[in-house]
DNA sequence: CGCGACATGTAAGCAGTTACATGATTAT
DNA sequence: ATAATCATGTAACTGCTTACATGTCGCG
């Protein structure tokens, strides 16, 4: 699907990036609904310049060090405006590990088990909490048309955490109602 | 880090099952968090009954149709166990390709936006109606041990989709705000 | 001068998807 | 008979992770 390409063509289709900006992105904002590591971006970014979507403009910081700025073609803005209008059929449910285990809950000591949710209740309010700070930077909904996207998706990953927190809970109350 | 190897001990452990029946299972209730194809599943019920966690018997079927009925070992149980117990790491956010396009949302034009967001609307309340259903088979919080699972995971999966509605929703107000 | 951030890449391996491939059993 | 479901496998490929590998720049 090429998921990675777009992800990466829109970035560069707001302004020009480097590999490393690049990433920057996906490891912080991007990063809580599409995730990806240096390692895969740079080949990516290689790839999309062989096939003149992107283009590469060596700057030079300090004396010798060489950065790529990558800029959109027309060609790439219009395979990524053509991409990002395309209907979706439903991303498949998200594997999560926790929750496979909680599956087997029963296979679980009480005792344990309830550490174990506990731990991570704390880890996702922690995540909440992270998410709503960055959050509270927008006293409202940005008008800059680029900082649009953070917004939803920020909200959207605070509603994302605040539910798994409930559920969480509601696994903990059940549990103990029955030990 | 062999989560498949792991799930499925996880449900051997319950009773013996043949690869069909767990690619069944893989596609429908644990599919919620942790989805995989006979194809992925059949290789490695192979290597898990070389490294002796699983053992196999072949039962007729009819005239000749050979299953293959696998049940789990004492070893595969301890494997099992220690893997169940431990801690996790925060699952990392999951990938949503239509999230990423939302991120993108200004570069797509208004009219269609919010056609796209009413489809993903209809298609979650659809899987959502689904699970409610799935859900309403349990009259209460299921007594029998193995049914404890299936019921705090459907649980979790309709909670996921009432927050990810809850999200399109604000998307929409968000950007209709703004056209 | 040392440390943390900046900056760019490659290689090996694991996990997962799609497609290929085959055949038996059961219900209508 | 014929279609849906039961039943089991392999091959090629894509995507992603972990580890390897190297070097510069700016600040204190």
């Amino acid at each position: 699907m090429r998921t990675l390409k777009y992800a990466i063509l829109g970035l560069i289709n707001r302004e020009p990036l480097t590999g490393y900006d690049i990433t920057k992105k996906f490891s912080d904002s991007i990063g809580n609904f599409w995730a990806a590591k240096h390692s895969q971006i740079y080949p990516e970014l290689k790839k999309l310049a062989e096939e003149k979507l992107i283009v590469c403009d060596i700057k030079i910081a300090g004396e010798v060090l060489e950065k790529k700025l990558y800029s959109i073609t027309p060609k790439g803005r219009e395979d990524f405006l053509s991409w990002v209008a395309m209907d979706e059929p439903m991303t498949p449910p998200p594997k999560d590990v926790f929750r496979l285990r909680m599956y087997f809950a029963e296979s679980i000591v009480p005792a344990h088990r309830q550490t174990l949710l506990d731990q991570q209740v704390l880890k996702h309010e922690a995540k909440l909490q992270q998410l709503v700070t960055t959050m509270s930077a927008y006293a409202k909904v940005p008008s800059q048309e680029a900082a649009l996207g953070d917004y939803l998706l920020l909200d959207g990953a605070i509603l994302r955490e605040k539910a798994y927190i409930t559920w969480l809970h509601n696994v903990l109350r059940i549990t103990n109602n029955r030990n």
